[in-house]
DNA sequence: CAGAATTGAGAAAACGATTTCTCTTGCTTG
DNA sequence: CAAGCAAGAGAAATCGTTTTCTCAATTCTG
């Protein structure tokens, strides 16, 4: 059991090196004027009395409280996590620490934990989403902290990051024309998503305008359903399947094996989102499309330091690149 | 766009009603004596104002910061996310926040960030994981601010909360034979997990000793093998199998259809963690044990509360009880 | 060698609240 | 009617830093 030693001071360091507080400030910190014998002595006698700053005390007089809230409301964490992990990385060195907020999508849930941060005064906001094209139930519009949006929905002038659909699912469709799929369908979500209609115009514009595009929703069951349509359909069988995220691939993938059509000898599946749960359990591991969520997080943390620390930063929508994780459901270069 | 209109302080405040500061402060804080028109006035004014005290100065004079630490090793997020709801949904009435901070499993990472707290004085921190018999990579040993382990191992005089693994697989195997099944058998992860030896216990108890328990890792691929080996095996099949978890669940599920093993009518399946992500989308659905993980957060919250507010709190390991929740793989009463 | 410039260090004023005194006033009460 | 007491409000100390002055002592400069 740890005896709660009282905290020591920066006084308790001054009254120790025999020099005044503020001498003790401004050796730790680099500033003002002594001889370099003096600061040294005075940094290793804070050192070795493990002397740890105030944190209050510095926010209250710098206006700075090094604290930044991520607000979202996906429950679920499966986008919102790996955000998470990338803010925390790009600002842990900078001795950032970052509050995370679930608000369901509670309008009022949200007011409490915007005041509940803004009361701590955090040195600005993460709004973060599990759908690309919806806002957060929550109002920024009076709020004088830097706020930057991540992977959901903004107003005009905001600074917005998110992740390059477009650009995603091209690669995901190209890699299935490069092993040499021709006859290509993709199958995915509900057409109300923005990310949806990206995806399926990139597809429309690798594959043709002639190649099918099934909408439905986000689930394996529609999977199935989607590789019953196809098979009962006159045309032939498709040889590659670009969907629209890992479970509706699941559901295509798991639908194609009890059909003894083999994956991926006669049919390529790529999925997207590259959810490791969804991706790695299927039979064969899925090609997916990572949409890199934990950079966008680093981004998403660089970009509120440059904005607390005063600097300008251009508004408008960032799109940061997906990539294409290659593992066994297309054939094609299999994983080292 | 919001100008940056500065803050009010209390000062402003007072300001206006024409008042010290002191009065103003004790006025919105009930304390101190005075007129009841005054004090109403006061807040009026300060409300009028949109004035909101600045948690930093507050924090500095009453040494408490109204925020707390969550610490976790499980970076996906499976068990720490309901666990900070929970946390986050008891201590948002108190105007508690809490700082997230995932280490991997890597030591120095696990230092830095407690050092963050300790900086930003946290009021306690609650240290979450992703196995119940395994530490944090990190020493807490010497640290004065409240401590509550959730769901992690913990040192014998610590504050702990934990699933009752046992009650909760007590509940699932009596559910199994409560619906009429009596050839049971127990497909579970690796021997060396310490809830794997629990349920598995459970398991026995109710069971009995005969009942065959196959131990393995924690994947939809064994519970596959687990299947081919019981198919393969002398023994009449088993018409009610236990999983130590939902992925090993729907392997299993998956393995028997297959074979054109009905599931229900010819072999019930229940499950362990109720992942949605996994039971609902197991065909039929998985019957799972839930761990309350969301109650355990709350929990912790209300324990972390007590001890920052000085109480004594009764060191050692709590148990909270598991919930069973029925959907389709087993038969008996579906869900209404 | 006198005056100017530089150096090293401390005193004190912030930051924005809370809290403990102190000080008027007005009202009891014997 | 004098003495005592409570009510209402303000002055000032406090929390632990940072930062801006101020000031003496030393080093240049011409």
């Amino acid at each position: 059991m740890a005896i709660a030693t009282d905290r020591i001071r920066l006084s308790d360091v001054a009254q120790v090196a025999g020099v005044s507080v503020a001498t003790a400030s401004k050796a730790l910190n680099g500033t003002g004027r002594m001889t370099l014998e003096t600061r040294e002595r005075i940094k290793q006698i804070a050192a070795d009395l493990g002397f740890r700053p105030n944190a209050m005390a510095r926010a209250l007089i710098s206006q700075r409280s090094f604290t930044v809230g991520l607000l979202t409301n996906d429950t679920y964490g499966r986008f919102t996590l790996p955000v998470m992990a990338g803010v925390s990385e790009a600002l842990v060195d900078e001795g950032v620490s970052v509050f995370l907020c679930g608000i369901e999508d509670d309008p009022a849930l949200g007011r409490v934990h915007v005041d509940a941060m803004l009361d701590k005064q955090v040195d600005g906001i993460i709004l973060s989403g599990k759908r690309i094209d919806k806002r957060l139930p929550v109002d920024l519009s009076e709020i004088s902290v830097p706020i930057v949006y991540v992977f959901t929905e903004a107003p005009d002038d905001a600074v917005s990051l998110v992740s390059d659909d477009a650009q995603g699912a091209h690669e995901a469709v190209e890699w299935l024309v490069s092993i040499g799929r021709r006859r290509l369908v993709h199958v995915t979500g509900p057409k109300s998503f923005a990310s949806v209609r990206e995806r399926a115009g990139a597809f429309t514009q690798v594959a043709g305008e002639s190649a099918e595009i099934l909408y439905g929703s986000w689930s394996e069951a529609w999977g199935h359903s989607a590789v019953d349509q196809l098979c009962s359909a006159e045309t032939d069988l498709p040889d590659g399947i670009f969907c629209g995220n890992d479970q509706i691939a699941r559901g295509v993938v798991d639908a194609l094996r009890e059909r003894h059509i083999a994956v991926p000898r006669d049919v390529s599946v790529v999925g997207f989102d590259n959810w490791e749960i969804v991706s790695a359990a299927t039979r064969p591991p899925l090609t997916s499309v990572d949409m890199n969520l934990k950079a966008l997080g680093r981004e998403a943390g660089r970009l509120i330091l440059e904005l607390s620390g005063g600097r300008h930063v251009e508004p408008g929508i960032r799109k940061l690149p997906c990539k294409l994780v290659v593992r066994e459901s297309c054939g094609g270069a299999a994983p080292a």
